[in-house]
DNA sequence: TTAAATTTTTAGGTTTGTCTAAATTTATTT
DNA sequence: AAATAAATTTAGACAAACCTAAAAATTTAA
């Protein structure tokens, strides 16, 4: 198996997510989510469809060819495996295992993460609920509904957190909000299309359409 | 605290290494460690002394600042926290968590090695029986002399071997030479200076002069 | 103590990944 | 459907880390 640049890496894992929520990715999008330039992004795509990585043609917008989605799929399946070592061994909190897994799942050695693995029991699941990709690059697909669809009074537990900003685990964490949490819905505001819940056995309060909606539940 | 690119990590903790033998250390000697070429290694160090990390003057060789020092040590702490988490926790053999540790030392986040740290129950030394610097930057210091220089018939246990080479520890993991083996000598050939030696519960068997000065043992 | 050998540095080039600014292609709008 | 706007690519630069070949300094040895 060859050897990609952090760089590439992080191109690839990009567009793994991206074209999971758009199908085709434009290099706009890319640039954006990599907090770089455009005219970096297609440097860098024409480097990916040389080594047959992406299927690429300028101004068409691109998307990962068979060998790309399995190379990102084993970054992916780093990057979650750290993030659950992170969280559950060395007592990370929830929201600050992302940084730290972005440099360790460039180590790249095969033997080390397939014995990370299996320190970890084969686990399904990182620590915001994303299924881990096992050693083959099978993943569990979760059935799992926004917050913000979840109806009135029913307990839903949390499962996964879409959006992985700093700030927005920071506003969970402060309210103990975490994968595996129970919350209820008390009430619908439609006029802003807030909520007010109730998580765990805390009181209640509010949060907004925008953090619902990056809520996922279950149950 | 600042961040070093990984070339920079490199050449300071070889550095580190070379000045504990040698004194000062020649562009020509870190050159050889480093599997690199001496311009390239002069290049460097100008880098790493406008940081002030190395005092360096031309021609002359250089060693680490006491800011040097402190970057190297921490470097070392990084990889000897590692090595011992890959032998101890992933089951990785002796032999084979130098190199893995190589790539994992270079994640450089302060919290992610001092949770490692206590995972690991703050241990003094890495499985090669190397002193693991603490967060201060200290470390124990071993009173060990080297199996050549040990008598006839008493027992001594392996606590480090100085020269890391992959040939020389698979030789040792096929003589079933750990760190803590219990190893006698048997007899002494003045020829060759080659020892016979018995390790453990086994049969005897001969190491060269070369092998036995790189065995460090105690007691 | 010079001449030869060795070591080290300098000069200039390559690759990778990034950038800005300009040019080009595609999309939108009147 | 032309004109304008937006997206994308190209051209040309730059920094980091490396290299080779040549020049300079130092060391060794005749």
């Amino acid at each position: 198996m060859l050897n990609y640049s952090t760089s590439a890496e992080n191109h690839l894992k990009a567009i793994f997510h991206l074209q999971s929520e758009d199908g085709n990715v434009t290099t706009n999008e890319l640039a954006e989510r990599l907090q770089t330039k455009p005219a970096s992004v297609t440097d860098m795509l024409k480097k990916l469809k040389t080594r047959k990585l992406v299927n690429y043609q300028p101004y068409k917008g691109f998307r990962l060819t068979a060998d790309g989605q399995k190379v990102a799929l084993g970054i992916i399946r780093r990057h979650r495996l750290w993030e659950l070592f992170l969280a559950d061994k060395l007592k990370f909190n929830w929201d600050e295992v992302h940084e730290v897994a972005e440099h360790l799942e460039h180590v790249s050695s095969k033997k080390l993460i397939d014995k990370l693995d299996e320190y970890l029991d084969f686990p399904k699941f990182d620590p915001h609920g994303d299924p881990i990709p096992d050693i083959h690059g099978k993943m569990e697909s979760l059935k799992q509904i926004s917050l913000s669809d979840w109806p009135l009074n029913k307990t839903a537990i949390v499962c996964q957190v879409s959006n992985q900003s700093v700030e927005m685990l920071e506003l969970l964490q402060k309210r103990k909000i975490n994968i595996g949490s129970k919350v209820e819905i008390k009430r619908k505001f439609s006029f802003d299309n807030s909520l007010e819940i109730k998580s765990g056995n805390s009181s209640l309060f509010n949060i907004s359409e925008q953090l619902a909606k990056n809520i996922l539940v279950r149950k």
